[in-house]
DNA sequence: AGTGTATGAATGAACG
DNA sequence: CGTTCATTCATACACT
């Protein structure tokens, strides 16, 4: 049931197609153009953001701000506005700050989490929000499988956009499509829950302790400037 | 900033395969790894701008921000100068066919995707259209859950809605009692009090140069005005 | 265009 | 421990 789906790329001139053949490496081919692209928008988006921090400090330099630092689901100073409050959740939920010190944790190596260890651990997160052992525990217990799953998962990732030729419509064009609109879904696919080291092959930035999508979740919106207080 | 140039163009003409461009058509080959960290990088700079903007918007304007909810604004200065660019992630949809079999499978009540049929799904799958070991997982996943729940409330429709309306679970349930074996109701471990904002809150993003992790660090958090609860 | 709904994905907790 | 469940989050898509 192994089939290699080839690497059939639309760019006419590419000849590189035999790459990444016997593994289950799945190549993207970009045209020089492509790649100036990307470093352009990517250059640009840095621009962009050092402006608007600059910006954002010298404004910010006049006032001192309104809004803590809250939990997830708390915010105090503005909650006023929206009337009602957010109903608690039903389960923990790490601050930002207690993940990223378990991730600091979890990544020392130290894998047996001993019961005094946990002890501590949740003694020290305890200074930076609710927590428990049990919290803890189970944190390290799903860090760890999760961890491990996505290694022994390596396999085929998938095969975006290389439907070998087969009659189905639904051929999805990578990035070479200009306009993904509504009609079919264009997908992207990403590792599955892999979010770090242990892949030698990170040769773009390396996330620090939480990986993009985390980041991103967390990223929407926020009205209170919280994310200056770390 | 620099970080992610950097990177990138390093990647240009270093990529782990080896393959080598053995004539002079100059193609960059990326995995599909490195191709979604890219695209991730991508938008979480469009993310991260977004943000900033918000963040510069209420803040001159000396407005409060309720309501302040700009869904999907931000800059993307590259459209402009290209016919395409990268996007956000997408979430993987599967195609119609793909569903459809997909929803044999599940009738065929096969109710434990092993390990090896979900593999087996997924190269089945692929064949029509791109999809990964995971998306099939998490279908299954959720499927099983969902048509689980369906049945559980398929009834009284009418009732539901009065039910679980007043219960504003405010519940305080101090933390520390973790102990609850969960047999019936669901543990209850919730952040209720706000955080001592104690916590030096010294750095703002200054650094014009701060690189990602710097900047993801930073970024996190604040749940303010979640979008769900305005 | 704003709102609602279906559903893919993330993850804390529980189970065997 | 590895696997599964339950709940939540985020987004694609439909509706009117």
């Amino acid at each position: 049931m192994e089939e290699i789906k080839k690497k059939k790329n639309m760019s006419s001139n590419n000849n590189n197609n035999g790459i990444g053949g016997s593994n289950n490496l799945y190549m993207k081919v970009m045209s020089d153009e492509q790649m100036e692209e990307l470093r352009q928008q990517i250059s640009v988006y840095g621009t962009i953001c050092d402006q608007l921090v600059q910006m954002h400090n010298s404004i910010t330099s006049q006032q001192d701000l309104v809004g803590l630092r809250l939990g997830s689901l708390y915010c105090d100073p503005m909650m006023g506005c929206s009337g009602h409050k957010i109903s608690a959740r039903q389960r923990w939920t790490p601050t930002p700050l207690q993940l990223q010190l378990l991730e600091r944790i979890f990544d020392e190596g130290n894998g047996t989490p001993t019961k005094q260890k946990i002890k501590d651990i949740t003694n020290e997160l305890g200074q930076h929000g609710p927590i428990s052992e049990t919290n803890v525990y189970n944190w390290f217990q799903n860090r760890r499988a999760r961890s491990k799953r996505k290694q022994l998962a390596p396999t085929s990732i998938n095969n975006i956009n290389n439907n070998n030729n087969n009659a189905e419509p639904e051929a999805e064009t990578e990035l070479d499509s200009p306009k993904q609109k509504k009609t079919t879904p264009q997908s992207f696919q990403l590792q599955p829950y892999d979010y770090d080291n242990s892949s030698p092959h990170s040769l773009y930035i390396h996330s620090p302790d939480i990986g993009f999508d985390q980041l991103m979740s967390k990223i929407e919106v926020s009205g209170c400037y919280s994310s200056y207080f770390l």
